[in-house]
DNA sequence: TTGCCAATTGCAAGCTATTTGCAATTGGAA
DNA sequence: TTCCAATTGCAAATAGCTTGCAATTGGCAA
């Protein structure tokens, strides 16, 4: 967390109550967050500064942005392990999955990949009955 | 083409001319496409009916969605070859990659898996320079 | 520690993309 | 050919994202 914290000030942005906060809420979060979600747990924050507050973040490559099957964008923080998701399709609960190919993409084409989505949706177990 | 058309009648749906003419832009496409540009290549039919279109396609199992890492959502055939993508973030160029890893994942889940996407982005061989 | 100023925030409004209600139109079964 | 439910086009509503601006605040300089 402190670690964190350098980074935004290193960024030479102000570290203020807003931002502080928001880091918390990526920092505490064991899964990729909505803007929604990170507002509904900052209720005090304004939402466009929560929206402004992530895109900053994700400017001075603190977080990473990752669209999910069910189309929305979630949030996470860069040095969190990298992982991809299954959501369901009924619940909406979501599930890491542990594996990741982008090296094997890398083998295989010119591009110089610079962000890879890679997420899944379907029934979780207890949805299948 | 004889083919998908029997699947919209199969469904119950009217094969009216706007659905015909949307049918025929994805089946003629080598890239999946968004709503802008099905509508763009056929101004003479409404928006909200190019929307319903996709919608009924997608209902039916007959059209794919596809979030692509530019947060674009682009629609392609079912039955066209299977295929991911990267995109260029400079130039918008998209190439197909002729990978796949759905059935890896499907040995490590418990999860019935219904979608999956696997977009990639980053900068095509001209725009490196 | 205090004052100051550029950076940041909250609010409200403006986008853009998506979705819906409804009267007019139309495909295709009888 | 007629008829009716399904479908369309139009227009308006909704939702999510983005921005302008006056008020506020973090943190540097005195």
């Amino acid at each position: 967390m402190e670690n964190l914290i350098e980074i935004v000030k290193g960024s030479g942005a102000k570290l203020t109550s807003p931002r502080k906060k928001v880091l918390e809420k990526l920092y505490h979060s064991e899964l990729p967050l909505t803007l929604k979600e990170i507002h509904n747990e900052c209720k005090d924050i304004d939402f466009a500064s929560v929206y402004r507050t992530i895109k900053l973040f994700n400017e001075i490559g603190l977080v990473d942005e990752i669209t999910f099957a069910d189309k929305k964008i979630r949030y996470e923080l860069v040095s969190n392990l990298h992982n991809h998701h299954i959501i369901c399709s009924n619940c909406g609960e979501i599930e890491k999955v542990p594996i990741c190919f982008v090296s094997e993409i890398k083998k295989i084409t010119k591009y110089k990949i610079t962000k890879h989505t890679l997420e899944f949706m379907g029934l979780c177990p207890n949805c299948q009955n």
